[in-house]
Formats: C-alpha cells, sequence, structure tokens
DNA sequence: ACGAGCATGTCCGAAAACGGCGAGTACGTA
DNA sequence: TACGTACTCGCCGTTTTCGGACATGCTCGT
C-alpha cells in the first residue's frame, strides 16, 4: 500500500514517515529494530496530505504543544495486533498501562506476552503510543527505538520536561 | 479475626483497640510504628465485652489502681512471638526483665535480638508488658510507641515500692 | 502443522539484609 | 586501677530481595 515517505528531524533523531495517498502507514526511527528499509517503487515526498499533517503535528508534538494526534492511520497487521494498536491509541498523554492490564481490554487477559510481541512490531510509533506501556513493576521492559527514547518519551510526557537522551 | 475497635484516652496519647467478639487482638498507641490502620470491614463498637473490659481495666490501671489485667487475648503471631509474648505476660507490674533474659526463659538463650524483634512486634502494648524489657545495662533502648512513654510506664510503676538495683 | 521465540507475570525457594542485643576488646581519661 | 565510650562480631527469627522456573497466546519461519 505504502508509496510514498519522507524523513523527519525530531529531537530523539531521525524518523521514517511512510504513507499512502491519504493515510499514515508507517513512523519509524531510523536505524531501529525492525526498521522497514525503503522500497525501491516508494516515492519520496513530503506534500502528500498524509505526510504533510504528520509533520506539522509532530512538530507541535516535540514543542509540547500538542497532547493527542488526529491522523488517519492505516498500519498493517494481523486482527491480533490491530486490537492491541487499537487498544493503545486508547492511551492519553501521560498515561501509561501494564502489558497484563492491556491484554485484560482486549478480552484476552492471559495473552499478556503475546501483547508484549505485538506491541513491539508497531508500525507507527509515537503516534500509536506504544510508549506508554511498561512492566507491571514499572520497569520499561523494552522498545523498538531504544529504552533511552522510551524513557525520554515518558518524562516528556509525565513532567513536560525537555529531552536529553542519558 | 478482628472485627471491632474503638479509642481509648489515656493519659499517654489516644490508643487504637481492636478485638474480636470475645478477645483482645490489639493495643496501638495511634500513629506509633507498625501502627497498623482501620480496615474498612471492621466496626467501631465500645459495648463489645472484649474492648468493654479492657477500657474498664485501662482506666484503672492509668489511675494506679490496678497492677495487673485479666483479660482474653489473642494476638496474631508465629509460633516463637507467641512464645516471646507469652513469657512477657509473666513479668508483673514493677518488675523488669532484660532481652537476655527473656531468651533463657523462653529456652533458646542465644536467640537476644530475635527476642528484641519479636518484643517489638507485640501487638497488645501495655497488657503485654513490653515496656518492662530492658537492655542488659539498664538502658531502654527501643519502644514502638517511643522511648518517652516507655520511660513512662516504667517510672510510673516502679514509683514508691518497687526498687530497681543499677 | 509444528516449534521456537518474545517489549510478561506469577510463584517459590534461597540468600541476604535487618533489627528494641550482648559480650569482648581497645583506648583515652581521672 | 577503675570507668566510660566506641568499636567489632556472633546470634537468631523475620522481612525483603533476587533469580530461576513455569504458564501463556500469537507470529513467523521451517
Amino acid at each position: 500500500m505504502t508509496a510514498f515517505y519522507a524523513f523527519y528531524e525530531s529531537p530523539l533523531g531521525q524518523i521514517l514517515l511512510t504513507a499512502t495517498g491519504t493515510a499514515l502507514t508507517g513512523l519509524h526511527f531510523v536505524g531501529e529494530k525492525y526498521y522497514p528499509g525503503i522500497a525501491s517503487e516508494w516515492q519520496r515526498d513530503t506534500n502528500v496530505i498524509a505526510i504533510k499533517s504528520a509533520i506539522t503535528q509532530l512538530d507541535e508534538y516535540f514543542s509540547g504543544k500538542r497532547k493527542s494526534f488526529d491522523l488517519p492511520l492505516e498500519p498493517e497487521g494481523t486482527e491480533f495486533q490491530r486490537q492491541v494498536w487499537n487498544a493503545l491509541t486508547k492511551l492519553r498523554f501521560g498515561e501509561t498501562a501494564t502489558y497484563a492490564q492491556l491484554a485484560q481490554r482486549i478480552g484476552n487477559p492471559k495473552a499478556v506476552r503475546a501483547v508484549g510481541a505485538a506491541n513491539g512490531r508497531n508500525p507507527i510509533s509515537i503516534v500509536i503510543p506504544c510508549h506508554r506501556v511498561v512492566g507491571a513493576d514499572g520497569s520499561l521492559t523494552g522498545y523498538a527505538g531504544g529504552l533511552a527514547r522510551k524513557e525520554a518519551l515518558l518524562r516528556m510526557e509525565s513532567a513536560g520536561q525537555t529531552f536529553q537522551l542519558t
């Protein structure tokens, strides 16, 4: 489906955006785990509506002015994964949940680990806030973009602090 | 087990009494170390037999008319702790003992420090007279309700008749 | 179809830390 | 000498912490 792509320079590093004509399909930190790369038939284009508005809202988000995204999304995945990702979108700015709670919410309470896996495969980081999910004991456990970024995001959302990778 | 509670105003501060239908289970100075708090299912009730008679005898004790308590007790604790507490009840008004002596008496002479710990966890202060236990050198060493209260109790009990060898 | 691999959580046992101590030692004072 | 204080160290039950062993549901590669 994806046909267009562009790069976005965030405070946490370069980001690859991918989209169809109308919806966002991907948001990956360059070089992260599961980084999809760029298919040869895609076109680099920053003016496609989906990409253009994503960039705008990311700017606002990173400058602290925006707390929720309003973008058409088309994440590609299995039925189960989309359930999880859908549940993720209901986590608001500043909120966090545990993997177990998430499993509960999608009505599959024992699928805790599966939720973790699905979470890790989230194709649209930040907008689908997989970084708001933590272990039962509050530990960060993992993030495709690296734990440092996850921590930075959470810190920014909880305290409104500015960015610093340690 | 505990089902009822009440507060008692003593000269040394407010006291929380807890009890089953028939026996006293706790006596704590409000806010002391290990203060248990009040469980939501407990009922405030000053007329339960265990609490009523406790209050009567405390009145008598604090006004100097009573030198030993006669109340059904049900302190909750481990085997070892109950041994210690049981030994405590054999200390009479005005008497004191050292932690080592107590350890001796329960047939576990080396468990001196453990006795100290168990002593500290005594759930029914005053009635089970953990305040009558002092260090080998006569120092007070510690009291859940605070050393000031321990000293006050001992002074009150020793006033007049009892002598203490230094 | 099957099995391995996970951005988990729970349970259980072992190990270490922690006290309401006491006895022993090592010094510095009167 | 006679003491007092300031240490160390052994003691033992309880509490807390830590690590490994499960159970578990879904994907993805054979």
